[in-house]
DNA sequence: TTGAAAGCGGTACCAT
DNA sequence: ATGGTACCGCTTTCAA
């Protein structure tokens, strides 16, 4: 065996399974595989006739560039990085789904990538993102005060949404978590609520805008008791734990959840005790749509998701065509609605 | 953000900022670049003294290898492909979060596209996935009559979920939905029900095992009656729709729900009707926890969907190894249970 | 109007 | 023990 047969035989195994190339068309049509890159990109003008014989060629081959030596010489990838603080909660299911429609439509792909709360993996993946070659970033921090320092250099332009991070700058896009913390609570103050209880999410080492807002509105009506805050992890079960605690703390006139998941905990521990001998209100950063169904005494913010993942989506898009504006944050609106 | 910083930030992305590369390591610390793949692989000794260099050279320029090229080579790219029929319902979330967190365990990224129960989309879908250069696929088809010839040249394994293509030939993991079907259409009659409708998806072309179990059961008990069927599409509001139906066919002893999503609609839609004046059972395909808070008269099967995630992750990985044992169905177990 | 060839950032074979 | 270099599939000058 000549040591080209050799060769030949190395590279058949390597590709074993490798649909036909440039070069195969361009061997087809007996013309050179720039012709063919051209022909395909339309980067100039080819004879209509060869044009012709390369697109049939095409064809016949049923061959179709390779995105990835596209992408080596500096191409976009048509992908973009999701990095999540949660994927297994609700609302980034929604947010990610929405995204997903939109990136649909704009012949995008998603890499979705779930940092769930921790940052270390978070910090891997914001590395592996960048160097698969995503043309822009979605990301929901799991710390407001990591540095990343990976984005700082913008090899990638990024939005942040739901939460931001202290050091990086870039668009955000979502709620204002600290005012409308703020305004839930004067809400339930209001409606003549003074023992307002606060579950946060124990995983999270977010800083928490929306506790502060909650603190702020509490201390403004001098209601404010540290001992009605309870921290709750999002992934065990804590109903004993919670359920004590709201024991303890009788009578809670109303709980503020973090978030919607968190929310079916309360609802799952203090069940028979909300809907018997209490009145207690429960209140949730983020609904959802089986809430209709329930019967209990339940507040809830509307959060737009369809609308972050939207804006969200276009922000990154236009940067990444090129748009150097200065770095918006932009607070989308939102209703509590009474269910 | 100074003007100062934006202007660097610009003169940074225009400069293309591009990450040190093997040469620079190389030239740095005056070796040939493949000393340096070779200490960073293992794939060859390196005297010590050169490694030490290499390796703090590598440390100095931050250095990290480019994916991109190495999968241009004919290495994986650790990216695994999930194409699903539908984002939007829980099942996919609640596989797609379950997927991600092996994925996170296993150091593979997933490229997540939604189908939307669109066969143009889906072929759309798979052909930019395997030109993306994934190294498997775990997929839930949308028909079950397409033909997927770019999955059948078996570029790269998969295994499918959830559903079964007649023409593709792969591994599958899920429920048997034929058999179920049968066995919980059987159940609801055991339990006195003789007229037994069934909801299925509108969108959905899939032809439907859960809808042939549940007529082949109601066809054995001889009480079919085509008119109990009803399809319901997933994005539009159909309260209306489905509450003349149920009118219609008044008396209905249980409603099959061919999902969790189509059951929300079907209990949203049916809402005090099935509190009060009637004793209808619902019944879902799969459940969810917030069936937990629900007042209604419930029934679901409890698909162990983080085992079907884990099971098809660990099947696809096998694959992708070089696993070579003849396909297999795997269907797993699951219960009915009584909320 | 087209072709040749130099990269892109690696891997791995061939020498020495 | 190491260096040189062809090659992966494509884009993009530069020449002709």
């Amino acid at each position: 065996m000549s040591p080209n047969d050799q060769i030949e035989l190395r590279r058949m195994r390597r590709k074993k399974k490798s649909n036909s190339t440039m070069k195969d068309v361009a061997d087809l049509a007996g013309v050179s595989v720039s012709t063919v890159s051209h022909v395909i990109n339309g980067t100039r003008y080819v004879e209509d006739s060869t044009k012709d014989k390369v697109l049939s060629c095409i064809a016949e081959l049923k061959y179709s560039p390779n995105i990835i030596a596209q992408r080596l010489n500096g191409l976009n990838l048509k992908t973009i990085g999701v990095l999540v603080s949660n994927l297994q909660g609700s609302f980034f299911h929604r947010l990610v789904s929405s995204l997903s429609t939109l990136a649909n439509k704009n012949e995008y792909d998603l890499l979705v990538c779930d940092s769930a709360e921790n940052t270390e993996l978070e910090k891997r993946h914001i590395n592996t993102l960048l160097k698969k070659g995503i043309d822009g970033l979605i990301f929901a921090p799991v710390d407001h005060k990591t540095h990343y320092t990976e984005l700082d250099q913008r090899t990638v332009p990024f939005v942040q949404v739901d939460r931001v991070s202290d050091s990086c700058k870039s668009d955000y896009i979502g709620i204002n978590n600290y005012l409308q913390a703020q305004l839930i609570t004067r809400t339930l103050i209001e409606r003549g609520c003074r023992r307002i209880g606060f579950v946060r999410t124990e995983g999270s080492r977010y800083r928490g805008e929306r506790l502060s807002g909650y603190y702020q509105s509490c201390n403004d009506a001098g209601i404010y008791d540290e001992a009605l805050i309870i921290r709750v992890s999002t992934d065990s079960s804590n109903e004993k734990e919670i359920l004590e605690w709201y024991r303890k703390q009788s009578p809670v006139d109303a709980v503020i959840c973090s978030n919607a998941d968190i929310c079916y905990k309360v609802l799952h521990s203090l069940d028979r005790h909300l809907t018997t001998e209490s009145s207690t209100v429960i209140f949730s950063f983020d609904n959802n749509k089986w809430f209709d169904l329930l019967q209990f005494p339940l507040l809830s913010l509307d959060q737009p998701i369809e609308l972050i993942g939207r804006m969200a989506f276009e922000t990154l898009l236009s940067r990444i065509e090129g748009n150097d504006d200065p770095f918006k944050k932009i607070f989308v609106d939102c209703d509590i609605v009474n269910l």
